[in-house]
DNA sequence: CTTGACTGGTTTAACGCTAAACTATATTGT
DNA sequence: ACAATATAGTTTAGCGTTAAACCAGTCAAG
């Protein structure tokens, strides 16, 4: 049901990133609260963990998106309350985002509901797999980031 | 710039994905010959290795996307005349697609042109690489479609 | 037969993404 | 100081995707 065995190695590791990239995608969605979609939750879970004020720029930059979907994302978070937008005091052009009370709230509501799914994850492939595949994959994505003309 | 060290190596392995799937998508479709779209492109590929008449629905079960995507792409490809769309003669509910002529040569543009491509990211990373990391890759891709509840 | 359940394909609404154009503010070089 | 250039954020158009509703044709069990 997959791609050809013939097509080059490469070109098979891009065809089963898009497959899981679909799959993941709307299976995590299923499981996230409210209708959160997983371009929110990231921008979530990303201040969350680093916490600090964040500009739109160097969010877009992190997550590898157009500074447009970043726009998008925003807005939507910030109509639930779930992060703070405020003018950069320091740049007349920037703005600075920031976690609020109501986001770590929904941030943690989330990774409640995620916890199930990774458990099942867990036991049908371990850490070490996950772990194996990591290092190639950050290296196609620094290439791509990098050559990206 | 990329996603905390701190989340668990599953969850990584997702953030990866998902920001590879982007890059890689935007580049290849630079360099994909008027405008054609990755999906587009990886129908044509698929009927051009494997050959013969697919329904509407095996495609779409052969790419993990819905029907309504296939459907979509499908009706692109058909007004681009890459594909042929008949109707099935032993189902009258169901539709049959072949490549034309057109659609081989199309197809023969776009390896030609994604040639460099891979060529460049076989310089950055070997054969041995990407195969290293597929079989993980497989075995997340079928948990996720067998386990898609 | 005929009813009920299933499957194939289409359509629509809602969302995400890119690319490109645009405004406003910073920064750099002369 | 000033002009040219670069950057921050927004907006719009175009495409892809899902989910859900829908119609038409198939198939199996009474």
């Amino acid at each position: 049901m997959a791609e050809p065995a013939q097509d080059p190695p490469a070109f098979r590791l891009f065809v089963e990133i898009g497959i899981i990239e679909q799959l993941a995608r709307t299976r995590l969605e299923r499981g996230l609260p409210d209708g959160l979609k997983v371009s929110q939750f990231g921008v979530l879970n990303h201040l969350v963990r680093l916490g600090g004020e964040w500009s739109p720029a160097r969010l877009a930059s992190a997550f590898q998106v157009t500074r447009g979907a970043m726009t998008n994302t925003l807005r939507r978070l910030e109509k639930r309350g779930l992060v703070r937008i405020q003018a950069d005091p320091r740049d007349g052009r920037g703005k600075l985002i920031g976690i609020t009370g109501a986001g770590r709230d929904m941030h943690r509501r989330c990774v409640e509901n995620l916890g199930p799914l990774f458990a099942d994850l867990s036991g049908a492939l371990s850490d070490k797999d996950f772990a194996s595949a990591l290092p190639v994959l950050e290296k196609v994505r620094k290439y791509l980031d990098s050559h990206r003309s």
